[in-house]
Parts: C-alpha cells; structure tokens; sequence
DNA sequence: TTGTATGCGTTATCAG
DNA sequence: CTGATAACGCATACAA
C-alpha cells in the first residue's frame, strides 16, 4: 500500500510532510485535521486526502509534550500471574474508552526495587496518572504522597490512608457466601480457608462467622480451618474436618483453588455433590471454576468493575477532584452446580 | 519529602528549573546530569545535588522527540487469561534489561478492529518495535509489512514469510512427551487431545505418532483422540479409552487441562499413578500442574525465553538486523510424580 | 481563510 | 569548561 512518495524506511510522515503534499502550511495541515472550522472544505479535503495518502499518524510525543498530558496512565501490578492484572487492567482500557487513553502495564514482580525503577520509567515517560494493583488484599505501603500525577491503588489498599484505594468488600463477601447458602437450603456449615496471615483469609472468615452469627446457626467444626491457599489443603482439610463433624452440609472455600481440593477429597469420600454437600469458592476464576465436576459457585469480586471505577476516580482525580480513603465495591455470588442441583 | 521550593502541585521539575537552582545553564545542566566530560566535578555537583533536591526526572517525551527513539515497546496480545503473555511479557522485560526499555501490553481480546486501534495508539507514541503475541499456536494475519517500526510475532506465527516469528516447535514437544514416557519405563501410550482444528493439537500430536513410529511402539487406542481443551474431555476420554484399550500404560494429554481431567478418570477407575499408568501434560501452567496429584509432569513451553528471543531479535531489527521466517524453540519436559514415583 | 512565529523539554553543535 | 542556539513535531495566538 505504501507508495514510494511515501517516507524513507523507518521514518514515518509528518505534520510537514502533509502540509507540503498538500501545498498548504503546517498551521493550515493541523487546523484541517484536528476538524478546526477556521478552514475551507475544500483546502480541508486536499489535506485529508495527502495525510491519508501518507499513511500520517501524528506523533504523540510531540502533542503530549505540547499539552502537558500524554493520555497515557501506568497500571503497575505485581501480580506474577496475571490473575488479577488482566481483569483490572480490561475494565480500566473499558473505562478509559478506546482511543482516548492507553494503558502501561509493568510488573514489579514483588521486588520494591524493580517496582521504584518502574515508577520512574513511568513518570519520565509522563504518564498522566498510575493506578497500582496489590497482590494481595493486605495493605500495602505507598508510593508516597508527592507524586507529580494522581495514584490510584486497587485490590489491596494503600497504607497511607491519605491515598484512594477501590478494594472488594471481602467480609461481605464472605457473609454473601453464607446467605447464598442458607439460601438454597443449608444449615451445617463450616469453613476451610487460607493462610491466616492474609487479610483475604481473615475478612472473609469474619463475614463468614459473623453471617453465622446473625442467623442463629452455627459454625460447623467449631473453628475456621486456616491452612494454605492450594488444592492439598483444600483435600487436607475436608478428610479432616468429615472426620470431625460428618453432618456439615455446605462448605466454604476460601479461594477457587481450595474448593477444587475440597471437591476432589469429597469425591473420594463418596459424597455426591450438592446433593450430600454443597461447595461455594472465592475469585471465580473461570479456569478453575467451569472445569470442576461439577461446575463451581463462586463470589466473584468483580475485578472488572474495580479496575473501571480506579480508571474513573483516577480521571476525576486528574481533573482536580481528588478523592481519599478506602472505596468498597460489594462482590456477587455466580451460582453453579456445586450448590444448586441444576448443573 | 518535598519542599516548598519545588514545582506546584502537579507539575515536575525540568532541567531548566535545575538549572537555575544550580545557577548554571540549561546546556551545562544536561551535560552534568547525562555524564558528559566537559564539565567541571564541583559544577557537576551542584547540579546533581539541585537535581536530586527538585526531584528532577527527565522527559522522555521530549528526549524522544529528539532522539527519534523512545525505548519504548509495544506488546500486543489477544490472551485474555494472560496465559501466555505474562511469560512473555516478563522475559521480554528481561532481555531489554532494566531502565533501557519499558514495555507497553495492550489486549486487543481477540478483536481485530480492537487490535488495529491499539497499533495505532502505538505507534503514534513512537514504539520502537512492536511485539505480536498470537492468542493460539495457528498462524494469524499480518500487521503488514508497510510499517515504520520492526515486528516481532511470538508464540503464534505470523501467516507473512516475509515477517520474523517465534514459536515453540511443537511436533519436537510431542516427540519429547514420548520419549520421556519412554525413558521412564513405558510402552503401551495413547493420546487425548484438543480441537484438532487447532495447530497445537495437529503438531504435538504429529510429534507423538512419529516418535513412537520411530520407537517401532503402536499408539494405543488406534487413533490420536480429539476433543476439546477442557477436563470434561480429558475425564471422557480417558473413560472411553480404558474400556477400549485397557492395557494402556501412559497417556500423553494435549494440555495441562486436559491432564487435570485425565487425572480426575483416573483416580475414579482406581488406577494408580503413576504405578498403574503415566500421564503428562504440555504447558507446564503451575496453578494445574503443582496442585494436582500426584503433581503433574508436563512439557513447558518457555514461553519466557520466547519473549526474551522476541526482545533480542526486535533489538537487532531495530539496529537494522532484520531477519525472516519462522525461529523454532524447543521446549523442555518438567518432570513430577505423573511419571516418577518419588512425588 | 491562510500563514508566521512561538514554545513545550531535551540534546547536540558550536562559539566563547 | 561553559553557554547560547538550533532542532525534534505539533498546536495555537496572532498577523496578514
């Protein structure tokens, strides 16, 4: 398609380059094609027509420098996985509307270092504001408070309570988890989670108990079994908690990958499912959930939905309205086979 | 940290600003802060210490409106789990080493005029070199070759033998599946794999009929066994297989997912692993392979050093080194307790 | 309606 | 050793 009016290998057209192809000058070539009305339709149509001929794209960097913004913003992750980036980072580009806004993406990949040197990167390149994606739900310390562009944090929050942070309501998703239960049925349950350590862990646990609680049931097996985020514990932990409690009736995951375990060792126990047992998980992680037998329920935390509003807060923080504190967006439940006998 | 001498809120110091805090000009401030010799060591100091004091961080924009390069790059991909580009993405990162070249991921998710868009967006921001991650093994269409910066298909080929692409070569992984099962005492291999519309399916299983034609072993089962990318498939399969061929001793599955699913029948048919039967998969994807049990061996694709080759041969493009046609890499097979008995 | 001139922040070239 | 000054590509106030 390119013509060999058109530029040298590698150099592609400029604004001068139209300008001269279309006997006009550059005032006149920029007037035209960002659709100024100071100009004739049919001088417009000449320059149209050159810069189209030319394959011209005008140069971003030379505009952002010009305006002082480059409708670009950082999304900083250190989500090795991708697991929860490629979700936050899909609703922020939604956000942004196509064409106005681009999205870096760079992974610190836990290391502070990598993560000040990316930071760096970013603002030299004069990204117009950074929205930087925990790789947990705990807090985490922030960038810091004098930054030349608004930051937005999601997922797990900012310690600084001065900064925003979007993060998923997690001791109502756990309470969600149990009225989903109770719900279709269940009066037994109990709940196997994760490392305790991890804010994830514990909130969820609290809404869990405290969703008990409220409805006059108890917590099947006395205590929340704590463990670690993997497929063993959740196979672990159910052989030891059957054991314990055989009348549980549901069971509350603490991620995906718990449920999976706690599905296989329920398999192997004989116990069919949900007729005997009902399973609900967290993270909804499609991978996991829609390829288990059968198919899981999990609360999904809507990462989608955080990274459009950190994409929004962030664009009313550029225009001036800065927000501060901790915003909670609630998670749903999506209902599969594991708790309703419907697969 | 920051003093009131510095910028208002929102905008960054620029060199001229250090250089008037240095008292020198805004020539002797460049040259201080880039290295150059022809500067005096105490004037050099002042600059450097009235750059750190404002927090000074040069703009890339400007920079590489000058340069004509922006040490930036372009990585465009249609993954949408990030499977595939994370790897990717971080052994590209890699390769270019910190602080030369930042990265820039965009996610067309599967939609061409979505992608054409983000083409653009990049290369109005002046990206060095693009990198194309394809969303499966098939070739897909050309960016075309009329563009102004080199180009770099990774994982999935491009259809143009005159662009560079980098891909696993996997006929060899298929063959490495067998021989590795071979290696570990088997004789008696069978095949469940994926759509066979798709090239990864063809190939791996290509690569499987070959070696054991070369072993002079017959493919038990008679025939590869087609299906879906999914665990349901791989439990189906594997049903219908150990009624058909019993004597079956090792399964190849076309993906980890697949495995998952194999695994799944297995244990259901009470037969051990990996005394009774081996199994191993291809991606090596952690999340399934580590949590399975035993774990899962697998053939992994590195898809890391893909990237990493990606980024040097976009590097070499960029200095005028251009290559063509397809690069092969061989992958490598990760060795668990699907087909060692030491888990 | 069109063209000229200025400046965004930086580096490089050339005088001093 | 240091300091003016000219680019880089574009948008705009202003002059014609």
């Amino acid at each position: 398609m390119s013509t060999d009016e058109t530029q040298a290998r590698g150099r592609s057209a400029t604004l001068s380059d139209v300008a001269k192809a279309a006997g006009v000058s550059i005032a006149t070539a920029s007037k035209a094609l960002n659709g100024r009305d100071q100009v004739r339709a049919e001088t417009r149509d000449r320059v149209l027509r050159a810069a189209e001929r030319l394959a011209f794209s005008p140069n971003a960097l030379a505009k952002g420098l010009l305006a002082g913004r480059t409708g670009t913003v950082g999304l900083l992750t250190s989500d090795l996985e991708g697991r929860f980036s490629i979700p936050i980072l899909m609703g922020a580009e939604d956000a942004f509307g196509a064409g106005k806004v681009s999205v870096f993406l760079c992974d610190a990949r836990g290391d502070a270092i990598r993560e000040q040197h990316h930071v760096q990167a970013l603002l030299s390149r004069r990204v117009d504001g950074l929205i930087v994606v925990g790789s947990s739900t705990d807090a985490r310390s922030s960038l810091g408070r004098d930054l030349p562009v608004p930051v937005v944090y999601v997922y797990g929050p900012s310690e600084d309570p001065e900064d925003l942070s979007i993060v998923t309501d997690n001791v109502d998703a756990g309470r969600q988890a149990v009225e989903h239960l109770v719900a279709t049925g269940r009066q037994r349950i109990a709940h196997i989670t994760g490392d305790a350590s991890y804010a994830a862990a514990k909130d969820r646990a609290a809404g869990v108990t405290a969703a008990l609680a409220d409805l006059g049931l108890p917590l099947v097996g006395d205590r929340v079994m704590f463990g670690s985020w993997n497929e063993a514990w959740g196979r672990g932990a159910t052989r030891l908690l059957l054991e314990r409690a055989p009348e549980v009736d549901a069971i509350v995951a603490g991620s995906d990958q718990i449920a999976r375990g706690v599905l296989d060792a329920l398999h192997e126990l004989g116990r069919e499912i949900p007729r005997d047992i009902a399973v609900i998980g967290f993270d909804n992680w499609a991978i996991l959930a829609t390829n288990s037998r059968p198919q899981l329920t999990s609360v999904d935390l809507r990462l989608e939905e955080l990274g459009r509003l950190a994409a929004q807060r962030l664009f009313e923080a550029m225009d001036g309205d800065v927000r501060h504190g901790v915003e909670s967006l609630q998670s749903r439940v999506v209902t599969r086979g594991t708790t309703t006998p419907s697969n």
